[in-house]
DNA sequence: GTTGGCACTCTCTTTCTTCGAGTGCTAATA
DNA sequence: TATTAGCACTCGAAGAAAGAGAGTGCCAAC
């Protein structure tokens, strides 16, 4: 069912009025707004009907509208006009980019406080559950007593350790390890580590120490980690900024929840391709907790197959459109500089695709 | 100047009664504590000889009374108990504290988590700045363009990147910068690596590809970041749970100082020995944004000469006592984990030693 | 020095009133 | 038929007034 061309204008307004004042919009402000020609009573009649469709509602009977969650979808998919930032904008958030990147956790960390500051909402940095593998195992002999495990994944970072024996080694049994770990251990899953190639390992090693068994751990436990979908969040105090979370208790619910870090995206939202910008609104969300919130989420190319997300938390009434742009540019930068390879067409870094969640029932 | 007994006695009642209940104390409900035997007239006249005094005030003429911050001084000098954890409690504490150990960076965030967790308020990490320097560098050939730099740091840390190259290099190049970097790099900081030794080594390792400044500057880097003092905060939502925070504003005010990661200790106020609580109340704080909370520092061995210190951020009306008690705690787990050597004796973990800041005026 | 009693003060809560923005409806108009 | 002007009505927000209650300070008695 497809509703008027006016009907549609009125709605962008008072989305875009609601968003910029958080204050119920009036018949009288729109028509004033000067955007369309008509006067305030036919704005008022086009508003009943757009409250009867279910774009928008009013808190109480003689207040302004404001948005449904129905309506601010409208919104977004339709209606609002895709920001560009303007090439300056867009240099400079390069540019700050490429003050952050230094090694993948930090920078992730980096970029969602960077994500934070650019939009004035809190920012969540998610990278989604992959498979890294052990690239490569070195072992440097420090001393009789001490040695440092330099682990190469397959994402290409690196992770190292020192560790610290109470006995004594010699440089040619960490040799020795160094080759059977390369040998053994690469390319397989943490769960393939199993207690059975451990011991075949320490028995092929000749190891009675139990290096066998400390490198294995810290290979475990870093893949594990490097695995394991993790959240950060940054910026969670720029939630106290917008009015509707003027409530301590309402603010204190969803900064703990995404403090928690468990923040899941509706089912079967895998992200898409880079530059791609999804939004849930409200009900869209899966978790209570954000029921009446909104997140926007951008995908990146973290390389390796692996891809990495960057989404920022507000009230529904956000400014989507400003959000969007930002975080699109911000994803393209990151999978640039992250990313297998293929550097994306110039140009490509300002385009904007914003996707609906697949299931948009309700 | 010193005061009666019985001053003391109402002071530590009101302190903790307030600490309790978060409203204003009054004279009736100090009588019908039980713990003294005298009407509430007599401590009406005694509260009214405390606020004289200036260790209680009154929000208005006709409520109860209320802690100034040298109320808090005062009790938590002489008059609180010291609360030791139970034997449980403290196993319990350390049960947890050793899930979290692998490597310092991550531990301190784990730690100061824990802390904010513990004791529900929020919590800060804050590594003093420290002349950390190279112990060791170590260069790893993966492939013509590709190798890993390790360094060792001082701090028994390490430290690695994964540095792509547009040029080829050879392993026997490799072997020769690794070589004269131990040599001219180990053991100075990071501003004496100038442009004039890089140069040096340059030329001496004939090294046209720029490699020298590549690994010179991710050391620079490395070393830079390790000695700056270093903040990170965690569970600020917490705070929400202070009536003194239902305020958004006051709240976002606080939570800002703390996300901007610039933590002041008072002038002169160099943490101590490990065990060691210090206590900083309202006005005794140098930051303009935490004259009216109180901070709760412990400190503790990262080995190395190094000291971190863990603290508990909330309002003046804070469980000194059990916050001190759990942090002495914490402190004394790290420092037994990341210190240099020596493990303090057996039950010096629950020793618990309050100082005050130097400089109370104020 | 301690106590009971009592008038007083001041905030918090509740209730009531007022104000105004914005609506819905009706009748007139293009 | 779509649009517009006009107007009575509704409902929340803000302010004022009144009442309740907790706690004090002080006085006189013990």
């Amino acid at each position: 069912m497809s509703i008027s061309e006016r009907k549609k204008k009125i709605l962008a307004i008072v989305v875009e009025e609601y968003i910029r004042s958080a204050e119920p919009v009036g018949s009288k402000a729109i028509a004033q707004s000067g955007q369309l020609k008509c006067s305030s009573a036919t704005i008022r009649n086009e508003l009943a009907e757009l409250v009867a469709l279910g774009y928008l509602e009013q808190p109480h009977t003689s207040a302004g509208r404001v948005p449904t969650p129905m309506g601010y979808r409208m919104y977004v998919n339709e209606l609002m006009d895709r920001q560009r930032l303007g090439i300056q904008e867009t240099e400079e958030l390069n540019r700050r980019l490429n003050q952050k990147l230094q090694e993948l956790d930090a920078t992730i960390g980096a970029v969602s406080r960077l994500a934070s500051q650019l939009t004035n909402y809190p920012a969540l940095a998610l990278t989604s559950s992959t498979s890294v593998t052990l690239k490569r195992i070195d072992l440097i002999y420090v001393d009789a007593n001490t040695f440092i495990i330099v682990l190469m994944l397959s994402g290409n970072t690196v992770k190292s350790k020192l560790v610290k024996l109470p006995v004594s080694v010699d440089q040619e049994m960490m040799q020795r390890l160094s080759t059977l770990f390369n040998a053994s251990f690469l390319g397989i899953s943490a769960s393939e580590m199993n207690p059975v190639l451990i011991h075949a390992t320490e028995q092929a090693a000749d190891d009675s120490l139990g290096l066998t068994a400390v490198i294995a751990a810290f290979a475990i436990e870093t893949l594990t980690e490097a695995n394991a979908p993790s959240a950060s969040v940054f910026g969670e105090n720029r939630l106290l900024n917008q009015p509707e979370f003027r409530d301590p208790d309402k603010a204190h619910r969803l900064m703990s929840y995404l403090a928690g870090g468990g923040y899941i995206l509706p089912p079967s939202d895998t992200p898409g391709q880079t530059g791609e910008v999804k939004v849930f609104i409200g009900p869209e969300n899966v978790a209570e907790e954000l029921k009446d919130s909104s997140v926007i989420i951008a995908s990146y190319d973290a390389g390796d197959n692996t891809r990495g997300l960057i989404g920022v938390v507000g009230p529904t009434r956000m400014d989507y459109s400003a959000v969007a742009a930002k975080l699109s540019v911000l994803a393209a930068g990151l999978s640039r500089r992250l990313g297998a390879g293929e550097a994306p067409p110039e140009g490509m870094h300002n385009k904007l695709i914003i996707k609906e969640p697949e299931d948009k029932h309700e």
